[in-house]
This record gives C-alpha cells, structure tokens and sequence, in this order.
DNA sequence: CAAGAGATCATCT
DNA sequence: GATGATCTCTTGA
C-alpha cells in the first residue's frame, strides 16, 4: 500500500473528498501508531463558499489553506476539540477536506485510552471525536502530508459505494448550507451520523 | 430515543 | 465581546 502523493490533493476538492472514503488515515505519535479507515469527508471549496472558513478572508488561522495542497489544517473549536482538514487544489485557493470519521483498525487500544472509552464505536466517529483518538492537534496544523508524522495510505478495497448529504453545523451558510457536501460510504456503521 | 444545555477558548470585530 | 465545520450528559416520555 502506497502513501498518498501530493498530485492526489491537488484535484478538486468534491474528487478528493469522495476519493478518500476507504482509504487509510495514518498518525505516527512516540506513543505508538494509529491507523483508520476514512469512513465521512466534508469538502469546502474556495471563498466563495460561504461554509469555509477561508470565505470570510486570508487570515491567520486560513493561511494554510492558501497554501500548497497535501498539508493539514488543523483548528481548535468550542473550547474543546480539534478539527483535521486535508488542504487541496492549488496555491492561493483556499480549500479543504474535512476528516469527519474513521473505523478504527491498528492502535486501538491507544484510542481507546485516550478516549476513555470502550465502545469501538465511539473512538473516531465524527471530527472531534477522532482527532482525540489520533492525538491530533494544532501542533499539527500545516504538517506535510508526505511526511511521516500524519498521511494517508491507498485502501486495500476498491472504490466503494458512497452516499451524500448536506454538511453538518453550517446552518448560517445560507444557499450553501444544502450543497451536497458531505461523503459517506453508505451504510457504514462507523459515521458521524447517518 | 429526542431535545436541550453547558463546557470553554482561539480567533476576529 | 461574540461566536463556532462538536460532544456529552441530563431530562422527560
């Protein structure tokens, strides 16, 4: 299995959002490896999107999105959690796939200490949820994707049946709140939510 | 089971 | 000073 190279991300982000459902979410941490499979993505695309951050302009927090694509942007919200994106497309247009839940496959054991739960299911199954399970946080943010601190390798299975729904906690984007923005492999047990 | 509230802080106005 | 790309717990039926 191949880590993904940064020609993946630099397709649009509705392709690359889609094309990651079953591929494999990889963090290496001195605590051990822990590894998923993408089960829900979100995609925001470019400032016009009024859902993406970066539509209210280039600041401190976008910047990363503005950059090259296969990089993480990683931001801290409601005080608690954090959220993983995937940067795509090319420089200077800012957008970006949201990593909304995994199936957990090695270091499990590991998410569940840092989840402090037992259920599989509730280690990685919506976006603050998983960056708790994967230690991910802000430290991270801007981090290489072909690096070896966090990437994502092609999955074993071949492209899998996906469903699509509107994205969750956007409700002020207005006639963008309904885009059909959110992938899920259908069915799958391992969502955020149906 | 569904609905609601509270937690808590970085970021931008 | 307001607000969120969320989660968990509590309540009530």
């Amino acid at each position: 299995m191949d880590k993904i190279q940064r020609s993946f991300y630099q397709q649009t982000t509705i392709d690359v959002a889609r094309q990651l459902l079953g591929k494999l979410l990889v963090r290496e941490h001195p605590d051990g490896l822990t590894l998923g499979r993408i089960v829900e993505t979100e995609a925001y695309i470019g400032p016009q999107d009024l859902a993406c951050h970066a539509s209210k302009g280039r600041t401190r927090r976008t910047e990363v999105m503005f950059g090259p694509a296969g990089h993480a942007y990683v931001y801290f919200i409601y005080g608690f959690y954090n959220m993983l994106n995937l940067v795509t497309e090319i420089v200077d247009y800012p957008a970006a796939v949201l990593i909304r839940a995994v199936e957990p496959l090695e270091g499990v054991e590991l998410m569940k200490t840092r989840r402090r739960s037992n259920s599989l299911r509730d280690l990685a199954s919506g976006p603050g949820k998983l960056c708790q399970a994967f230690a991910i946080d802000r430290s991270l943010n801007g981090a290489d994707l072909c690096g070896n601190v966090i990437y994502v390798l092609d999955g074993a299975a071949p492209l899998t049946k996906f469903s699509t729904r509107p994205r969750v906690g956007v409700d002020y984007a207005g006639k963008w709140k309904n885009k059909p923005f959110r992938f899920l492999i259908r069915g799958n047990k391992f969502a955020s939510k149906p």
